[in-house]
DNA sequence: GCTATAATGTTATATTATAACATAACATTA
DNA sequence: TAATGTTATGTTATAATATAACATTATAGC
């Protein structure tokens, strides 16, 4: 059974945002369901937000947003959800831009890769068994002990280096 | 003619770091030169700096030194040499715990890829055609155009596991 | 309801990095 | 060699990112 390599594409010109927000917060909610876990309305908002577009989001708009919301947001409220969200693996960071990105598998273990567009910030992200088989077949010739990967490839996405 | 494929390795216990810090810095020397840029005294002394160890170093440590033996150095001095120092691909900024490596091959162009022990925290370089090559053939295969690369894996090295 | 735990609120501060403008050092050449 | 342009550094201030520590509230299980 092979897994899906590509967790989050591109997105094509017709691409429905609102379908695939719906399904991914749907997904999310059936996951901490199963985990015994509370998405709750702030985690779920936060989740919301990361998930607002397919680019990267940082801590700080984030946080300027609940607090237009609502009263009382501070930084420590952002990133407490912002972890809880990584942790589920429902969203990701990308350690190269500070900023967070939604995961496509939310919940499914998986290692990612990270492509980055930055002409239009679009963000894919990859789970591709070569390149993770690669690196750990490199590391162990080594004898190095892989735990964590950090992948993120920027460049220009296929729709921008058209224009 | 193939490239080297360990640019730095994990020390053995016998590592001269005194030795390894001079040619790294006779190199730097040379390359600016050749360059027709200028090592000046502050930038060849963070460099010093970074290189103390293999492990990694963080900015403020860096300007907390230099404070000590001068006074008058403040963020922006660190900064501005750190910047130029990695234009010159002198050191390399690891992007997942924002601190700061020495380059093993001062000058040269390549891609890197490091390996980042959890335990002792130091850091082997790699330069691996294959990573490479693999990762290009599959950003090629989606339209990508990969322009910049950051991979950094954690784990635990050779000596750590033992110990 | 009581209690343990998890979640959130709150205040303060730590850490990382840059903007913007001023001065100094240095090289080139008129 | 004085004038000029350029690069490097000095200086002040602040922006951006993130966490510590402790208080309070909500929730679930008993």
């Amino acid at each position: 059974m092979k897994e899906k390599q590509i967790v989050t594409p591109f997105r094509s010109d017709d691409h429905q945002h609102s379908t695939c927000l719906a399904s991914i917060l749907t997904a999310a909610e059936q996951v901490c369901r199963q985990r015994g876990l509370k998405l709750t309305p702030l985690r779920y908002r936060v989740l919301e937000l990361v998930w607002k577009t397919h680019e990267p989001v940082k801590a700080y708009d984030i946080l300027q947003i609940l607090q237009s919301e609502k009263k009382g947001a501070v930084p420590p409220t952002v990133y407490r959800a912002l972890d809880f969200l990584q942790q589920q693996g429902f969203v990701h960071k990308l350690e190269s831009m500070n900023a967070y990105v939604g995961c496509g598998a939310p919940g499914q273990h998986h290692t990612s890769q990270f492509l980055i567009c930055h002409q239009c910030g679009v963000v894919a992200e990859l789970d591709d068994d070569d390149i993770g088989q690669l690196i750990g077949s490199k590391t162990d010739a080594l004898g190095f002990k892989a735990s964590q990967l950090t992948i993120e490839i920027k460049g220009l996405c296929g729709s921008c280096q058209q224009a």
